[in-house]
DNA sequence: GGAATTAGTTGATTTTGTCAACTAATAGAT
DNA sequence: ATCTATTAGTTGACAAAATCAACTAATTCC
């Protein structure tokens, strides 16, 4: 390892820094903030799950979440569901309504990706993931 | 191109995401904040350079970046100096102060993903990187 | 010359996020 | 069984990051 390769991941870096912040802009006409949009995400994905497990997956701060959960309770965009295990734990499902937000900025967000790749041949876009597919197959070894 | 591209690029986003949110926790240990060492950053590798550009380069807000120049200039990182060509344009600079400041984040962040690197045999570190600037070369043609 | 635009500053506010204190429940030690 | 320590999640208070508008002085464009 040389202080060229470490250069070479940091320009890297900075690059796709870039790259997800164009992307994370497009999230902003949407209804939803980019916490919450993330907070959605995991609830379609971690279903049903509890707030500590949200609070683990997206590195969240349990206040922070606690009022996200509000809101979304408020809105009517989940459900929350006692255990019989533990009486302090709820899990959290999304409703039809929750899972119809849930759509929409799904919808957009890979609508986003689309017009990125759009722009690139065929063979170009399947370069590119593989190219991702390594580096994540590679990383994901580390901590 | 197909949806399961758009679903892998994804994939590959999110998993990104949390590597770099990684590394961003790492500055926070600094006496500066991240958007402020970015603009170090910046102010280091394009040196003289103006607000604008600073502006363009970080898609920062010209109040915010006004704010953190502001106390900046307070600190004796950085000094301005006036443009012939155009009354309204400060050409903004480091003094040396400053440029000790930038050097100690910059070893900092380097030393992040050396510890990362560490992790890796020579080889992969060298297939991960072959991939990042695949990756670059080819996002570098879009939008 | 005058209107429109621009560079950067400042005021005000919102958003995102953090930390502490809390209550109720659970786990672990005695 | 009892008590202490820990935990799940809520709420209060606050800080940092970010945004937007209004502004002044300078420049550009018609």
């Amino acid at each position: 390892m040389t202080a060229t390769d470490v250069a070479q991941v940091r320009d890297f870096n900075r690059f796709y820094t870039r790259i997800l912040g164009l992307l994370d802009k497009g999230i902003l006409n949407s209804e939803f903030s980019l916490p919450e949009a993330r907070v959605l995400y995991e609830l379609q994905h971690h279903q049903p799950c509890s707030a500590s497990e949200i609070i683990l997956a997206l590195d969240m701060d349990k206040g922070y979440l606690s009022r996200i959960l509000k809101s979304f309770s408020r809105k009517g965009l989940i459900i929350l569901q006692a255990t019989e295990s533990d009486a302090r734990v709820s899990l959290i499902k999304l409703t039809s309504k929750g899972k119809l937000e849930f759509d929409k900025i799904n919808t957009a967000s890979s609508n986003q990706i689309k017009q990125l790749l759009e722009q690139l041949p065929d063979t170009k876009i399947k370069s590119v993931i593989t190219h991702m597919q390594a580096i994540k197959q590679i990383l994901n070894t580390v901590n």
